[in-house]
DNA sequence: TGCCAGGCTTCAC
DNA sequence: GTGAAGCATGGC
């Protein structure tokens, strides 16, 4: 039985959301009337329209639940907003261009196969890998609109062997994937006992397999266990740290940038206790979507 | 052709 | 412990 409910929402925006990048199976229903997406999660679908505050959801009457844990509806966004500081100019306008954007709480599995291909990729050439990856080893599932293939379980990829998934065009991170594939499958990479760890330890822990640094660790923290202290610096935010957050003298010295990055987090970053992965997000959306008005590398 | 993309592992020092 | 090199692929 499948179900329209009809929320009124404040601080959620489906297009900032799609677009900023924490999820890569959200994508615009093509002719829709007002701003609609399709969003696959696991082994979950619905259709999400706008129109205003009034947020509607289309899905099976059980998958509800879902879905406003998904998108974090619990949470209030506006906490987060009212508390960034006045002198911040950047963040201050960061925070007001991408104020609908929320911490989605994702797959934990589907997270971190997805953020081991989102290595040196383009969020484009992602969305077309996880989406390879789904139809060739995911079950298909005939939704209440349409069919689609949910993301293969850990079983599931595992039976890819790293021929197979070189094929799809994984390039160095197959090798990756089919170890962690082994791995969580082995018991090795115990997935239900991240979701009780803390930040620090689950960071640790994710750190020990194949494939995942520190970057990725935080994405998965931040995207697939809701530890929204992570704070991922990519080639992003670290142009941005350098260039807004750095003072010349500090830029000239010789301390190498990757230390310097880590202590400009520290210094201005550390002070959002309980939501720096938030404010990650606006200047990570700000500034790609800054730089896709002046060039087509932002889809 | 060269650079860049939600980086990581390996290796020399 | 640290920094550079090498890694696959596609888009611009």
């Amino acid at each position: 039985m499948d179900t329209r409910i009809t929320k009124q929402i404040q601080n959620f925006n489906l297009y900032q959301i799609a677009k900023s990048g924490q999820c890569f199976r959200m994508s615009p229903v093509p002719g829709s009337e007002n701003p609609a997406c399709s969003v696959i999660s696991g082994s979950h679908h619905a259709i999400v329209s706008q129109e205003g505050s009034a947020v509607s959801f289309f899905c099976e009457e059980k998958e509800l639940p879902f879905w406003e844990r998904y998108f974090d509806l619990e949470t209030d966004y506006g906490r987060f907003l009212a508390a960034i500081p006045g002198e911040d100019a950047y963040l201050q306008a960061a925070a007001a261009f991408g104020s609908g954007i929320r911490i989605l709480r994702q797959d934990l599995w589907e997270m971190i196969i997805t953020f081991v291909i989102s290595q040196q990729k383009s969020i484009p050439a992602i969305k077309a890998l996880v989406e390879a990856l789904c139809t060739r080893y995911g079950t298909q599932i005939e939704s209440f609109v349409y069919r689609f293939y949910a993301f293969p379980s850990p079983e599931q990829l595992n039976r890819a062997s790293l021929e197979e998934l070189q094929a799809l065009k994984l390039g160095y991170r197959a090798k990756y994937i089919k170890k962690i594939c082994e791995d969580a499958c082995e018991g090795l990479l115990d997935l239900n006992r991240l979701p009780s760890m803390g930040y620090e330890e689950a960071m640790e822990y994710l750190m020990r397999f194949y494939g995942i640094g520190r970057k990725v660790a935080n994405c998965v923290c931040l995207f697939g266990l809701h530890q929204i202290d992570a704070f991922p610096v990519d080639t992003w935010i670290r142009k941005i740290l350098l260039r807004e957050y750095a003072p010349k003298s500090r830029l000239t010295a010789s301390v190498p940038k990757t230390r310097l990055c880590d202590a400009l987090v520290e210094e201005n970053f550390s002070r959002y206790v309980g939501f720096a992965g938030v404010i990650q997000q606006y200047i990570f959306y700000y500034e790609r979507q800054l730089a896709g008005r002046y060039s087509k590398t932002s889809d």
